[in-house]
DNA sequence: TTCAAATCATCAGTACACCCACTAAAATTG
DNA sequence: CAATTTTAGTGGGTGTACTGATGATTTGAA
């Protein structure tokens, strides 16, 4: 009776739908080209910004990637549960922990990086060369220019 | 000592990265628009995909928006629990329960709407109206021509 | 300098999002 | 038409990703 007062709304054209999708799918292509090391995005992404400033604090990391401190806890937890990274006090702030890779972390994640630049090159595989820049730059874009109104804004290592 | 060895890798010019930050801006976007309504963006691709085809079963919904159907089990569970749906047996099939939108739930997508549809321009507010054209575009192919890559695939109503 | 405010981290609670294993029912095949 | 296979749904386990509350420490201002 009221079915035809709403209009048929399709998703497909809404883009907040297709960036869920497409997110969906990066880290799909993701998981498949690093299988063999078992990390997901997310840890590749603590463990890169661990690796390029050694003795983060949680805080500073979470704001580098983008995520709450709680969040990253658990994401942290877990690798160090794997032996990937070491937790030690900050002895100027008894509050803190530094974050560094322990050597197994170093090791993986120098082994797990051609991998990782193949998904990333696959995800944008069925775009054009042209296309892929422009997507890409676009992307960047929206990201930065949006970052406040993320839940969580990523911050530089202020 | 191998420390120099490391290039350091920048996070943001890698597009998987991207992607995933993109997808929790625009989470918080929508949820910061629609938060007088208390929904999330897959329940409303929920709320829309059964409006749009009533008696769907679960099955073919998680199809139709991309979620695997342990996935849409706590989505369409949360749903009901809040009266928007309803989940009745197929009397075709035993196993399947067709999904419907209750008067509450249809009410409900309708007031949300504009406030949906404002989240999703403002997504992509920070471009110019070409490049929203050709982001939204280039976004689209990535989705479809990927699709198959994804690990619940989306499907057509089949 | 003391006391309030900001900061680092954790925990509980909610909601995606996947995999695998399982039950029950339906469809297919021999 | 009986045996196999496929399909619909659930439940357990793991991993993001957020909010809001709490505890411990540090900092800053009266």
């Amino acid at each position: 009776m009221d079915q035809q007062n709403e209009k048929r709304i399709n998703l497909d054209d809404q883009p907040g739908h297709c960036i869920r999708r497409l997110q969906q799918i990066a880290v799909a292509i993701f998981l498949q080209e690093t299988q063999a090391y078992g990390i997901t995005p997310v840890q590749y992404a603590a463990l890169q910004t661990i690796a390029n400033s050694p003795s983060v604090d949680q805080r500073t990391l979470a704001r580098a990637i983008g995520l709450d401190t709680s969040t990253i806890a658990g994401v942290v937890e877990r690798l160090e549960m794997r032996g990937l990274l070491l937790r030690k006090p900050s002895p100027n702030d008894k509050r803190a922990r530094q974050l560094s890779l322990t050597k197994t972390g170093h090791q993986l994640l120098a082994q797990a990086l051609p991998s990782i630049f193949r998904a990333q090159t696959l995800m944008l595989e069925p775009l054009s060369a042209t296309d892929r820049e422009v997507f890409t730059r676009l992307l960047q874009t929206l990201v930065i220019r949006n970052n406040s109104l993320s839940r969580a804004p990523a911050r530089a290592d202020d």
